[in-house]
DNA sequence: GCTATTTTGTTGCAATTGCAAATATTGCAA
DNA sequence: TTGCAATATTTGCAATTGCAACAAAATAGC
């Protein structure tokens, strides 16, 4: 077998490689969304967990997220100056802060929903309900041995 | 139902997020892997694709990955330096490139696959080896609305 | 044949990112 | 109680990225 034959078979048996085409493929679509909210990337995913989840450490959401602390915090200097969310002392230590949503913030709970349901719907179009479904789950399953899910 | 619920069962029935948690979790367990070869990420990936289709052009490279020319223009400019691929004249016209990999190249081939074998299977490890091929099938169905595959 | 347009690839510069150090606070232990 | 390690977050600075302008070559229209 040459080696383009090796590589080849590698790629295409390679769920890494399609993971990361797709994650791609979804980076393009969420900065279209996006566009119109006028946020990046970051600053929407943080907005979404502090809906779902109000009044979490910073810590806390990076950990969630596998996001580095320092994205955390400056994504969440954008939030705050454009008065989604808020920096709110914590109860038990003055150096930690707990992030809130503004009604602002939480105002955009509806667009965002939808936004990740359109472009949900592009991703998994050429798939049926029940596969749609069966793929959600492997997903799960494959993230969940690195990850745990639910508020604090 | 509260905003609260809204997007917490929005980013839970969500392929989107878990994609790009997967990715990212991805990105981190490749680059540990890479680290040993002192290439970046889109390097590694270039640099495969030579392997698998020598003599592509530059804009041929680009096209398959959804990688923009100046990324992919950097890249090459660091694997030519150390070697690993050469940007050889195009037989019909002076202004594109033939990208081929060096033997030094093709010689990474086997320790480059085995990279991706490994973080494969870390990957899939929560998954049994037919729920593991139905997953490949199903990225690649979802990916194959957006791209083409094979050489050339 | 001559100009306009498109294709292919590169590069200057500004924005973003990421590391590592700094800051401030807390807890622990001698 | 004092000093030392750990935690939570921020920030300076260097590296990376991405846009948009550029250059060069090919193609198309006149």
């Amino acid at each position: 077998m040459t080696d383009a034959d090796t590589v080849r078979q590698t790629r295409t048996a390679s769920h890494g490689w399609y993971i990361q085409r797709l994650a791609r493929q979804l980076d393009l679509w969420m900065a279209e969304e996006l566009a119109a909210f006028d946020l990046t990337h970051g600053q929407f995913a943080i907005l979404m967990m502090v809906i779902e989840c109000d009044g979490q450490t910073q810590a806390g959401i990076g950990q969630r997220f596998a996001m580095p602390p320092y994205a955390i915090s400056r994504a969440i200097d954008g939030l705050e100056t454009r008065g989604l969310v808020t920096r709110a002392p914590h109860p038990g230590s003055r150096r930690a802060h707990l992030v809130r949503a503004t009604d602002a913030g939480r105002a955009l709970a509806p667009d965002l929903a939808a936004v990740v349901a359109r472009v949900n719907a592009r991703l998994t179009a050429g798939l049926s309900p029940e596969r749609a479904t069966d793929f959600l789950d492997m997903l799960q399953t494959t993230l969940s041995r690195a990850t745990q899910d639910g508020c604090s």
